[in-house]
RNA sequence: GCUCCCAUCGUCUAGCGGCCUAGGACGCCGCCCUUUCAAGGCGGUAGCGCGGGUUCGAAUCCCGUUGGGAGUACCA
């Protein structure tokens, strides 16, 4: 009843990236790399990473190096490609055109191709002459040029495109996460696959390096689904002249969407990968979000490691509907990866964050990591993403001078009402023979829940913005205690000067 | 317009004919714990687009409809 995991002719699981370098890397992109690369991983196959920069007026280097970039921070690693090389390559198109030009050739020879010369103009005007919607598309015209008039069109300084015929029925094949699909007879105009100038479209160096790097799988955005029977076309036609063996299998994955129920652009801020780095996502968070775009391990769990996704992954459980991209569930994953992590490690992870927002320098002291890793527990359940952790410790790194009390937690705890808390409390620290967490803990109590008489939030809350300058921060009396007798007491007498100014 | 895809809480999903008066998660709300905020614990809110079939029985199968999406390039 299930189909067997490989096509006919292969032996082995090989699966495959493709991105073409354009822009910036995207979270719809990065998903459909990760479902690659899970699914080799958990068929014990291979993943192929090639670049598809057939197009030189969109690609750029910057994009190329971007990619690299974005799949080595996730830890998305590929058995053939780009800086290791593989078997089949080289891994970028652009230094393929040799092979293109080539399988092009024999393809034409073969008769699979033919040339057509047909201007879009022309097209447009056969159709309105016979009636048929001009939106229609190529209308095959130039299959039964003659030599005759291909050489008329030559002579007229007209250089032909390279089109591959069509067949004459309808294709049909079977889609891993939707279930077969029929493109019916002459709904696909004979595709360009070779430009007038020379220069291979993706629509013949796709599927060439899929046949010729033996790819099994091609798991893929929902938006390339219509160009799934020419691609199927082209492949009988390669298997016709010897150059591939077997046609891969597909899956496309349900596209991703922002706000709204639009594919997520490169041009929206929101999907820019990078973004998710600099907020402080850590990649297994964000794998795992991504991982759950379309796809589920349990009915009852969504936070899971890598290495259970591999494990678990199967690509025909991916539901085909379409999936939003939700920043605050992402950011809940993220924060449960976060609060999961050892606190040496959530140290390590956290430190260049902390250096980036200028609360530690670029070396730290031994200091200043000593009073980090004092509480870096209690940071790491408060957060959700790396970045947060500097608004929430600024307050112990910072100098005196610059020290200053968020104003929006300022109108919130500092207000008039707070001046006998904050009187009391400096009088009863300034007499604590002993700087200790606990030790100010029952002094805070004894004066003023017991000597003021007021509720333990009530009277904390002044506190804590004074000296932290936030109304969310790391534990009171521990911040306390870190920050030193001296710094404490200084912020509270400032507190209560500006206070009652 | 044409071709193709999709359709369960606001969002991500489980569900593949009876276990569903539909389960989990995020969000939101409440309570507990508590040193504010978090975290944690407990509880609540909210959904099978519509209409026909098939069946003893349908969220699950079929048809239609409506709605959404993608593609429609000598881009990828």
């Amino acid at each position: 009843m299930s189909t067997p995991l490989l096509p006919p002719g292969a032996d082995v699981v090989r699966a495959r990236f493709s991105p073409s370098p354009t822009g910036v890397p995207h979270v719809g992109l990065i998903r459909t790399a990760l479902f690659n690369w899970a699914f080799a991983r958990h068929n014990k196959g291979k993943l192929v990473f090639r670049i598809e920069d057939t197009d030189a007026s969109r690609d750029s280097e910057e994009s190329y190096d971007a990619i690299l970039d974005a799949l080595r921070w996730l830890g998305l690693d590929w058995d053939e490609g780009p800086e290791i090389g593989g078997p089949s390559g080289p891994y970028r198109q652009s230094l393929r055109r040799d092979i293109h030009a080539d399988v092009a050739q024999r393809l034409l020879a073969a008769g699979e191709l033919y040339e057509s010369f047909s201007t879009n103009d022309e097209v447009d005007a056969r159709h309105r002459a016979a009636g048929r919607d001009p939106k229609l598309g190529y209308d095959n015209f130039d299959r039964g040029l003659t030599d005759e008039q291909r050489a008329a069109y030559r002579a007229d300084g007209r250089q032909p495109t390279l089109r591959l015929r069509m067949p004459d029925d309808d294709i049909t094949f079977v889609d891993l996460v939707r279930g077969e699909i029929t493109f019916k007879v002459g709904s696909v105009p004979d595709p360009v696959l070779v430009r007038a100038n020379g220069e291979p479209l993706y629509t013949l160096t796709n599927p060439v390096d899929d046949a010729m790097m033996r790819v099994t799988h091609i798991l893929r955005g929902e938006d390339l689904l219509p160009s799934t029977p020419r691609q199927i076309a082209l492949f009988a036609a390669l298997r016709r002249i010897g150059v591939a063996d077997f046609a891969p299998r597909y899956a496309h994955l349900p596209l991703v969407s922002g706000e709204g129920n639009k594919k997520l652009s490169k041009r929206d801020p929101q999907s820019n990968l990078f973004l998710y780095r600099d907020r402080g996502f850590l990649p297994e968070g964000l794998l795992n979000y991504l991982s759950l775009l379309g796809w589920s391990i349990a009915d009852d769990r969504d936070v899971f490691s890598v290495a259970e996704l591999v494990e678990a992954f199967d690509v025909t459980k991916v539901n085909p509907n379409m999936a939003r991209f939700d920043v605050k569930k992402a950011e809940a994953i993220n924060a449960a990866h976060l609060r999961a992590l050892p606190v040496a490690e959530f140290v390590t992870r956290v430190t260049p964050y902390l250096v980036a927002a200028a609360v530690l320098p670029a070396q730290p002291t031994p200091e200043q990591l000593t009073t980090l890793t004092a509480i870096a527990a209690e940071v790491q359940k408060r957060i959700s993403v790396l970045s947060d952790a500097a608004g929430m410790l600024r307050f112990l790194f910072i100098d005196e001078e610059s020290f200053v009390v968020e104003p929006a937690s300022a109108a919130k705890a500092l207000r008039p009402d707070a001046q006998p808390v904050l009187d009391a409390a400096v009088a009863a620290l300034d007499a604590l023979p002993e700087w200790t967490w606990s030790a100010i803990e029952e002094a805070m109590k004894v004066s003023l829940v017991d000597g003021l008489g007021l509720k333990a939030s009530k009277a904390f809350a002044p506190l804590r913005v004074a000296v932290t300058g936030r109304t969310v921060s790391p534990p009171l009396w521990e911040s306390m205690e870190l920050l030193g007798k001296d710094r404490t007491l200084g912020r509270l007498r400032r507190a209560a000067a500006t206070n009652s100014a």
